[in-house]
DNA sequence: TCTGGGGTCCTAGGACCC
DNA sequence: TCTGGGGTCCTAGGACCC
């Protein structure tokens, strides 16, 4: 098994459509340009840190000549996947774990060299999409995780580690020098807790009493120690399971103050989730609403509300319909709010829906309305998102709330107008 | 002034059943 | 004095992931 996963995927991706930025220190900001979440190598050399809000760190970013990139979610989401599509055609089995790894599965000759179809993949990814990839080899996920970490690393294995071929005494003095907070799975917590009974060492809670590790952390903990020791508890799932919840929430660029602008707000997220919905072909038993101040300045007021649905659904119109009434209900005057999100859940498959009695839409309605969302989406798909909007959600002009997103770069690969021109 | 977004899994505890 | 045993389902909250 293996985790191949790109490097500094956001700041690659920048930086392999814009060669000016090559050998220069890049961060990328999280969504509302709120925090750091990307930096190539050079911008971690700096000293600049996962996390930090930017507004903290605006003037050393500057004096340092640091580039600054606001979020570009099409661009990432594009490019990871062209990476999947890449990864996909030279494995067995593939499991995306998130927007830039994925866990494969590779079924060779015990003799094949794995570290030579590493490298090939590494120089084929990297000369068809610009993102340098790492290639951890391991019995699970979790040693495949250890093992792309230490591909990346340690210079010496220049993105590539094989965590198998190792003998128990190379296994054990390897682990000796992971620290325990390195492991995949063990949080801040988890690792303070080790870290107080003297486990301070990926060897160290591999070979711990599984006795307290369980009394403590439960199965999850347990299964942990068990990969480390080689068995493998969490094997690849080939197709993805269905999700359970959907959630679209955003900060906003400036607090909302009136409830008009906030039911515009939280009208724009559900347009965003009941699309989601239909791409993900589910419906939606209940919605859940939710509101709520900075939580860094006082009186902190967060509040939700959540409606049940007498028949699942997807459609956007009874989704808005759901959905106003409860920012009504939970919305208090005098607040600054900073952020709002809708989550849908008891989600189900579309194709199993169960007719409700009290309802007075037939079947055909139904119908009706379900071409209608399927126009709707192909239009938007077409033309660009909001081609056709809904008037609750006003305009991105007189939307005062809609996110910062001050130093955007192009949708270089999704939109027709972006696409990079290359002079001969 | 300004501090992200979207998920999953597990457990404990409450409500309820017979 | 003493107040059952065994189970399911749901929710909230915690911890973790990227």
């Amino acid at each position: 098994m293996a985790l191949i996963d790109a490097n500094n995927f956001y700041a690659a991706c920048e930086q392999s459509f814009d060669p000016s930025l090559l050998g220069r220190p890049v961060v990328v900001l999280s969504n509302n340009d709120g925090c750091i979440v990307a930096r190539n190598p050079e911008a971690r050399a700096l000293g600049i840190c996962m996390g930090t809000p930017y507004f903290r760190i605006r003037q050393k970013l500057e004096r340092l000549k640091v580039v600054v990139r606001s979020s570009n979610y099409a661009l990432y989401g594009d490019m990871s996947q062209r990476l999947m599509r890449s990864l996909e055609s030279h494995c067995e089995e593939l499991e995306i774990y998130s927007i830039d790894e994925a866990f494969v599965r590779l079924s060779r000759p015990c003799d094949f060299n794995l570290r030579d179809w590493a490298c090939r993949l590494r120089s084929l990814v990297y000369r068809n999409l610009g993102l340098p990839i790492a290639v951890g080899f391991g019995a699970n996920k979790s040693q495949a995780k250890l093992a792309n970490y230490l591909a990346k690393v340690v210079p010496a294995n220049a993105g590539i580690f094989n965590f198998l071929t190792l003998s128990d005494r190379e296994k054990r003095e390897l682990l000796e020098n992971v620290a325990v907070e390195e492991l995949w799975g063990v949080g801040p917590k988890l690792a303070r807790w080790c870290r107080s009974r003297g486990v301070c060492t990926a060897r160290q809670f591999r070979d711990m009493s599984s006795g307290q590790l369980l009394s403590k952390y439960g199965v999850v903990g347990l299964r942990l120690q068990s990969e480390l020791r080689g068995v493998v508890c969490w094997p690849i799932a080939k197709t993805a399971a269905p999700k359970k919840e959907t959630c679209v929430s955003r900060s906003f660029g400036q607090p909302i103050t009136s409830l008009e602008d906030l039911q515009q707000a939280i009208a724009t997220y559900v347009v965003r989730a009941g699309e989601k919905l239909r791409r993900q072909r589910q419906l939606a038993g209940a919605l859940t609403v939710f509101i709520r101040t900075s939580a860094f300045s006082s009186p902190f007021y967060s509040e939700s509300a959540t409606v049940q649905f007498h028949m699942p659904s997807n459609d956007t119109g009874v989704l808005l319909t759901a959905s106003i009434p409860l920012v009504k209900k939970i919305f208090r005057p005098c607040c600054r709010f900073t952020k709002a999100g809708v989550l849908m859940h008891h989600l189900q498959g579309a194709e199993h829906l169960q007719q409700s009695l009290l309802l007075e839409s037939t079947l055909e309605d139904q119908k009706r309305r379900e071409r209608l969302m399927t126009a709707i989406d192909r239009l938007n798909g077409r033309y660009g998102r909001g081609t056709i909007g809904w008037a609750v959600c006003g305009t991105e002009s007189d939307s005062t709330w809609s996110m910062r997103r001050d130093q955007l770069s192009r949708a270089f690969t999704t939109c027709l107008d972006d696409v990079p021109i290359v002079m001969a």
